[in-house]
RNA sequence: GGGUAGGUAGCGAAGUGGUUAAACGCAACAGACUGUAAAUCUGUCGACUCUGUCUUCGGAGGUUCGAAUCCUCCCCUACCCA
């Protein structure tokens, strides 16, 4: 099967990139790949020690998939060998170390979410510790002789720790030699990542050139900015909308960023010859409120199922415009048949202590089937119809003593 | 090996013997408002048997009526000199 033009190829890859090192070379690359009918290799690097993907992997994971359709060859690495050594860069608390089955572990899980974008079947694992875990230190030693301290300050990253007098740990200086060895290994035409990745990128381009091999294609994507604007998404500042959401969740994290994102995450997060990109561009001056909305139904719709789209819009009105619980909750079953409000609440994990449970009381957010709780002392009771616990706009319950078989 | 500057609550950062559970900013949580979980305003933000009690300021001891603040030893980080 042939491919398509290469200006036609470029068009469709040039959208949303930050930086492409180089487009003539990316040109001559395509060129050739039509001449020859072999597809490109495309590289992206994937951290199996946090498999939880959320929408920032979805901005490169697109870019990928659209090499995939073009007919160009994805290849999804999944960096174990790196994983497994743990990465305490800065003063970011140690990573636990991955064993070796850990690691594999979350890079199938990797692998399947990523599906949700990627064409599976089109897509080759590969796993770094195949190579790099047989390197010896001889060899170690000679790929460092590649690079220079200089270079490695260079780095954004490494240069404000340097000079805001932050430790660097000299396995960090190999985290980019490493990672471009996969690149020399795999002597891929391409390689893909986030504006964060641009040195690491580099880096593997170089040594493909030092081991003799044509040096690969860097693509830079943007960094996507967390539901709360400013910070990048990421889970760990709770700013992110991960692929394993629930839709409900998804659509609600989804609705609440701020209207100034809506054109950002239009343009990033669906696929760019959806139609419904312009529609939302188009409504964001008249309406953001209409604008966000379907921006929200969209990204949902494309990680599950028009429908339930359809009903985590549903869901959240019933729960913000109309108040109310939703209907499917999970009943939680208690031994006892009353319970203190303040026990409850921490049971349940709308709180994390008994003091946040009397705040929580104290600033008048729960209520139990619709009644106030004033009192910090109040007993629930537990016996008969289910009740419903809402704490805070947002945590709902559905509580109830556990029936007695007699 | 020698020297200097540091290690304070989720993070950043004040505080150098006594209303200090510890200023301030960010994050977080709640309330009001709204078109949203946006923005804005207000409040909360160590724990508990909660108008009181207990435990915190890198760690362990010590001085003192009283210490995050003084002393000793140790651990950790950065920089400079070797």
């Amino acid at each position: 099967m042939g491919f398509p033009a290469v200006q036609e190829q470029l068009d469709i890859i040039v959208g949303n990139v930050v930086e492409i090192i180089s487009v003539d070379e990316l040109e001559q690359k395509l060129l050739q790949s039509l001449k020859t009918g072999k597809p490109l290799k495309v590289k992206l690097g994937a951290d199996p020690s946090r498999p939880d993907l959320h929408l920032g992997h979805s901005v490169v994971l697109r870019k990928l998939r659209e090499f995939q359709d073009l007919g160009h060859q994805a290849i999804l690495i999944i960096g174990d060998f790196t994983a497994m050594i743990g990465d305490p860069s800065g003063k970011s608390k140690t990573r636990p170390q991955l064993s070796a089955e850990e690691a594999r572990e979350n890079g199938k899980s990797y692998f399947e979410q990523a599906s949700k974008i990627l064409d599976p079947q089109k897509t080759s694992i590969c796993y770094n510790a195949d190579w790099l875990g047989k390197m010896g230190f001889a060899d170690v030693v000679r790929l460092s002789s590649h690079y220079t301290v200089a270079r490695m300050l260079e780095r954004d990253d490494f240069e404000r720790r340097y000079r805001a007098q932050e430790p660097i740990s000299i396995h960090e200086f190999l985290y980019p030699l490493a990672q471009g060895m996969d690149s020399v290994h795999l002597k891929n035409d391409v390689e893909l990542g986030g504006t964060d990745q641009k040195f690491n990128l580099l880096v593997g381009r170089d040594l493909q050139r030092e081991y003799g091999i044509t040096p690969q294609v860097c693509i830079t994507m943007p960094l996507l900015v967390g539901t709360a604007g400013g910070e990048k998404m990421s889970k760990s500042l709770g700013n992110a909308i991960c692929f394993n959401d629930s839709p409900a969740d998804m659509y609600g994290k989804a609705l609440s960023i701020p209207d100034t994102l809506i054109e950002t995450y239009a343009k990033l997060l669906l696929p760019q010859q959806e139609s419904a990109v312009i529609e939302i561009l188009g409504q964001i001056n008249e309406n953001p409120r209409t604008a966000k909305r379907s921006l929200a139904k969209q990204i949902v719709a494309s990680y599950f199922s028009q429908e339930e789209a359809e009903g985590a819009e549903q869901h959240f009105d019933q729960l913000f415009v109309l108040k109310k619980a939703p209907d499917n909750l999970d009943l939680v079953e208690f031994d006892q048949q009353s319970i203190p409000i303040i026990d409850l609440l921490v049971t349940l994990g709308a709180a994390s202590t008994k003091s946040e449970a009397r705040r929580m009381i104290q600033q008048k957010s729960v209520t139990v089937d619709e009644r106030k709780i004033e009192e910090l002392t109040e007993n629930i009771e537990l016996f008969g119809e289910p009740i419903i616990i809402k704490a805070g706009k947002r945590k709902f319950f559905k509580v109830a003593a556990k029936k007695t078989v007699d």
